[in-house]
DNA sequence: GAAGGATATTTGCATTTGCATTTAATTCTG
DNA sequence: CAGAATTAAATGCAAATGCAAATATCCTTC
């Protein structure tokens, strides 16, 4: 099946704001905006942010695994680790069976940072959804994790 | 009503995959990320794609404007019509009755490159929603707009 | 109508980013 | 089991980014 041949209505026909990747990428880049102005003023930026809200989740993950949960070029993710560590907010562990691969983990300094982060992320995001009804917004999450498995590259 | 002594959920008991910025993130990151490897083969930037489209649609934007409906950064947005001026896909205009605004449009050059474009950004978006049906898809199109007006900035 | 403040854009500069490469270790194949 | 191919992570380096300052113009107010 050949997708080029395809026809597509014109950007103008369905209209910037009827368009999902515009909408989601103006509201994602404000909320990210707001999330990173007040991350600036403890230290903090996305990378690392993010890196420590996937590792109060997600237990000693490979380093290239925590580069797909937290979005992040695993270059950038290993200098972003480099910081967390010297801040002693996470710690680096070499896996067990391969010793090529590192596991990152949470240290309990990193933990109580993220604790601190957590209500402003989370008031974010509630504000996303203000006036929303519930019901609204589960159909809404189960899109979302429709559309992921559509496009994810990785299996995690 | 101070937010700062709300309760939330904790990101654990919620899960990552739970959590729409999260989820919209993900989906953004690889959507942006296959649509800029298919730009860079023919020299555009994801802030220079993104100018493109949105000229094919707003005609003669102030460079502020451009910058919220292209979510770039002004100052980087400004660089990026150099170059697209340089290559000739479009061409600032003094605002006629303020001298200090600049009006941007496509040129016959930059339509053409953006509908050379265009059908590579449908492609990639239906694949997002491959087999949500077409009044989830709505649904969903209702909602971001929602959270579009809850969290924008701008008047735009 | 002059001065002070606001606004639109550009530019200087230091930081961040991401691609490509390197290093190190593992897995596959004949 | 040796050697080739693959994989994980770190690093060198050029390019992109974003903040702050500069420049130019406009608006307000007295």
């Amino acid at each position: 099946m050949s997708e080029d041949t395809e026809t597509h209505a014109r950007l103008g026909e369905i209209g910037l704001t009827n368009f999902a990747p515009y909408l989601m990428n103006r509201i994602m880049g404000r909320y990210n905006a707001m999330i990173r102005e007040e991350m600036a003023d403890v230290g903090l930026t996305t990378p690392k942010m993010r890196t420590l809200a996937v590792l109060s989740v997600v237990e000693g993950p490979l380093i290239r695994e925590l580069a797909v949960y937290t979005v992040v070029e695993q270059s950038t993710l290993s200098r972003a680790l480099d910081q967390l560590q010297t801040e002693g907010l996470i710690r680096r562990e070499a896996d067990a069976s391969d010793s090529r691969a590192v596991r990152v983990f949470l240290t309990d300094a990193g933990r109580a940072t993220f604790e601190t982060l957590w209500p402003h992320m989370a008031t974010s995001a509630a504000r996303l959804f203000k006036g929303i009804p519930d019901e609204e917004q589960r159909a809404f999450v189960a899109t979302l994790q429709k559309m992921l498995a559509n496009i994810r590259k990785h299996e995690i």
